[in-house]
DNA sequence: CACAACACTGAATCTGACT
DNA sequence: AAGTCAGATTCAGTGTTGT
């Protein structure tokens, strides 16, 4: 039946592993004038690391309406043209999401913003096209438009959702970046932004160049988050540009797709204003993944620890002894620092690295020190 | 095509104008004991006023997930939530909605709950039967569970979809009920509101009873804002009878539809012992009041301070420079505007608001300063 | 008895490099 | 492809135990 092949689509699990993929060059840092489909179709495979699309939320905004045969919809105003209106708009929106697939890297992300008309559609056709949801996120406005004839809740926020390109795909998120970015809490999945206003709004003759101008701490907020310096960013629906201008301060590269020249025109302003950071300010926390490893047993053979030191937990429960080849030795076991921590606490598994602790000064100190003080002093 | 015979339903107009049905007598404030379909199917058309939906979400988890202290999270693993594939949980939803859309009244209206792993499908589902989607509204989980291996956003929100029967259909919303609630500003759609724990989280032998009970207080400002006295709410996926209890405390009826035999003997017990009416239930409605909190990084990111910007104490004795993630780095050292101030002093902590100083205007002003701009400008 | 310290918990799609 | 193992990772709140 028609449903389940619209929805059985296999999922891609091409990213299970790091991927060869040999990355095409490409134009960066440039706008391409016209439809949407047509230029992501004229890109080559895997050369894009995130997408940010704002597409239109109804289909007076869109313009022309996709069709495969490819037909216009007229505006008729009955029941039946409704349904086949949300019709055209999926098989819209699922043709510029497979040609996002398509472009986008195996270790590439894709962001969607949207409100409660058409994101459920979004969200849809990204799971049926086999893009994996990480989050959703919530975009909550600080001002935004009331709802004058009080007939609904004011509508006061908007629906982000990010998706990797399947369940077993890698992505970039900087967490530590993100979690200091929130004082040293986790970043949530609701933000708290103002909407776009103020200096910041572009205006074209008194009245705002775009209806839907998104804030640039959002796009600045997104690609700090998963993105890195030098990564490409595409925009599908570029608007204004704000995803440009924010891409060029943050080092990042760019590339726009825009039909309406009124909107071409500003944008292509905008970032010629825009001002990129210096790399310096671009360095963001790193987690302690990304750091190089130290072994145990390089401490022990540069004698940072010396062989036969006892080692104990923060308590004194445990005692263990360090041996020459970086192993710890209780009782008659031994093993790896990791591995004789989950042993004795009867854990699935144990970080060594601050489970153990060493005598020093009087003082009791997780080993961990040890290790920042390796690392200092063979920075390279 | 398949996608466009699932969508053309044709639509059912009866809320075009006032309809005039002779409600039919049902039985209320009873429990039925089964599957959800069957028992709507056995409904008269056009009878509720309300319904109120919590369905499996299709949470797809993988293996066990442990804590960063060694313990085990307690995850969804029940057999109601599981599903072979997106298509069987189209299926699903699509057939208990078209049954729900029956048996409500032409003016009455749906609210469905559900997580970024079903709500997209959810909604996609409302719409293409016919429903009108009023409002998605965001549960923000005042204490949600962190993500603990720092891989995403912490997932901290639920989404809610409000649906009338169509766009020209009549529905109740009590906005003035919810200006007062919100203390005389208009209801928005982002409440904050915390799990369901403590005294309120029904336990059986000392563990919990359902894996997902919904926190009273959703349930009382949904039934506050969108019934009268008197109507009545169904409840297809009642579990242990959060929208029962709450129906009953607000002089709403009430039907329940559940399968599983352990919650329904828990609902029942817990919506006898309910009190209709009771004073003391005003007082779940006082919800913490969220004090505005700013992180730094937000300053950083709406552009009040520049990444690269050089900070100093008051006394200029320490320079830090600001980077794109609202971390500051003194030399190769790098933190929270906190972290940093109390590592220089060699302080066990440090107020980073008032320590660190810019320069504006020729003057050398707290950081703090700028918090206070940045509230100004964008408090509701 | 007060208060501090510790233990436990919540709708979660929760590692990654190497063999 | 599956197995192995190093080792990174948490917020707000309730309830219990210990001093």
């Amino acid at each position: 039946m028609g449903l389940m092949e619209r929805v059985a689509v296999p999922r891609r699990k091409k990213a299970a592993r790091p991927v060869e993929v040999e990355a095409a060059k490409i134009a960066t840092d440039t706008l391409l004038r016209g439809d949407c489909i047509a230029h992501m179709a004229s890109l080559p495979d895997n050369c894009i690391d995130m997408i940010f699309a704002d597409p239109p939320y109804n289909l007076q905004l869109g313009g022309d309406l996709y069709r495969p045969e490819g037909g216009r919809v007229d505006a008729v105003d009955n029941d039946w043209d409704k349904f086949d209106t949300l019709g055209s708009y999926d098989r819209f929106t699922k043709a510029w999401l497979r040609e996002a697939r398509r472009i986008l890297k195996p270790n590439g992300s894709i962001w969607v913003i949207g409100s409660y008309h058409n994101i459920f559609r979004v969200g849809t056709a990204l799971q049926d096209e086999g893009f994996w949801i990480l989050n959703d996120i919530i975009w909550r406005k600080s001002n935004p438009m009331p709802n004058f004839k009080g007939t609904r809740f004011t509508n006061a926020h908007e629906t982000l959702i990010w998706a990797s390109q399947g369940e077993d795909a890698k992505y970039t998120f900087n967490y530590k970046a993100m979690k200091t970015l929130n004082d040293e809490l986790q970043m949530r999945s609701d933000w708290v932004l103002p909407i776009c206003g103020g200096q910041e709004r572009l205006k074209r003759n008194g009245t705002k160049a775009h209806p839907t101008q998104k804030p640039e701490a959002l796009l600045y907020r997104v690609m700090l988050a998963c993105t890195k310096p030098g990564d490409v960013v595409l925009d599908p629906f570029f608007g204004t540009g704000t995803t440009g201008a924010v891409a060029k301060r943050l080092g990042r590269k760019w590339i726009g797709i825009e039909r309406e020249d009124s909107y071409i025109e500003v944008a292509l302003e905008r970032i010629e204003a825009a001002l990129p950071l210096d790399e310096s300010a671009l360095t963001i926390m790193q987690t302690a993944r990304q750091q190089p490893k130290v072994a145990f047993g390089t401490l022990v053979e540069t004698g940072y620890l010396a062989p036969g030191t006892i080692l104990t937990d923060a308590r004194r429960r445990w005692r263990a002894e360090v041996r020459a080849d970086g192993s710890l030795a209780v009782g008659t076991d031994s093993g790896s620092i990791h591995k004789m921590g989950a042993t004795l606490q009867g854990a699935p598994s144990c970080n060594g690295w601050t489970f153990w602790h060493h005598e020093a000064e009087g003082k009791l100190l997780p080993i961990d020190t040890l290790r920042q003080t390796y690392l200092l002093a063979n920075e390279p």
